[in-house]
DNA sequence: TGTCATGTGTACTATATAGTACACGCTATG
DNA sequence: CATAGCGTGTACTATATAGTACACATGACA
C-alpha cells in the first residue's frame, strides 16, 4: 500500500459520514491546494513533508509514524533521540532488527512500568 | 563540536603520523574534490551526504553513528529499520530517551545474549 | 632555487524537495 | 437549471542538497 492510496482510502471513508472530508476541504485544513492533496493521493507526486504529514494524520486521526513510514520518513524527534546518543541506539535498534514484535513490546513495556 | 572540526582534527593526528592524510589525497580517496573536503572541515558548506560520511569514516577509522549523528543524520539502515514497524519502534525508542546510558546499554546486552 | 604538493577562494551546476496558481469540466442539489 | 463545490491537468517556482572545476598563493625539500 503507497502512502497516497492510504490517505485517499482513509479519506473517502470519513468523507462518506461527512462532506468535510473532501479533497478540496481537507486540503484547505491543512494548508495545502487542493491539485497538491489530489496529486499526492494518486502518487503523482512524492509524499508531502513532515509536517503536512502531521497535519493529514491530525485530520484524518491515524497514526503520525505510521504515515511518516509509509512516506519513507521516520519522524525528526525519533532521529533526534537517535543522534544524541548514536552509538547507543544504533546498536540496539539494529540488535532488535531481527526480534519478534512481542519480544519488542515486552522491552517497552519493562521500560514503561520501571523494571530497569 | 561541529562536524568540520571534528574531521579536521582526526585527520591532522593522522597527517602527522602518515603524510598521505592531507585534504588532498583524502579527499581523492573518498572521491571528492579538495576544495570540497576543505570547506567542509572549515564548515563553509554543509556535512557530505551519508555515502561520503561512511567513506570518510572507513578512511579516518571512525564510527559511522557518531559522525553521522555530527552531521545531523542517522543512517539509512537504521531508519529503515524503524519504518518496517513504525509504532513498536517508535514507542520503544520514546520510552528510552530519558533512559541513563547504562540502562539502554544493559537491554542491548539482555537482547544479544537472548536473555528475551 | 625550482618544482611539487598543499590548502583554499570563487564561480558554477545538476538534481531533489516541496510545493503554488489557475483553469477546466463534471456533478449534485436547492 | 443555474450555481456551488468537486477533483484534476498543466505550468511554474523557490529553496535545499550535494557537489565540480579551476586558479592561486604558500611552503617544503631535494
Amino acid at each position: 500500500m503507497t502512502f497516497g492510496k492510504y490517505i485517499r482510502e482513509h479519506r473517502e471513508v470519513l468523507k462518506a459520514e461527512d462532506r468535510r472530508f473532501s479533497v478540496r476541504q481537507v486540503a484547505q485544513r491543512i494548508g495545502v491546494e487542493p491539485a497538491y492533496l489530489s496529486k499526492i493521493e494518486r502518487g503523482d507526486v512524492a509524499p508531502p513533508s513532515e509536517a503536512k504529514i502531521r497535519a493529514l494524520a491530525g485530520e484524518l486521526n491515524e497514526d503520525v509514524d505510521v504515515l511518516l513510514a509509509m512516506a519513507g520518513k521516520v519522524s525528526s524527534d525519533l532521529q533526534e533521540i537517535i543522534r544524541k546518543r548514536p552509538q547507543l541506539f544504533a546498536d540496539l535498534i539494529r540488535q532488535l532488527k531481527s526480534m519478534q514484535d512481542h519480544a519488542i513490546l515486552r522491552i517497552a513495556r519493562d521500560v514503561r512500568d520501571g523494571d530497569w
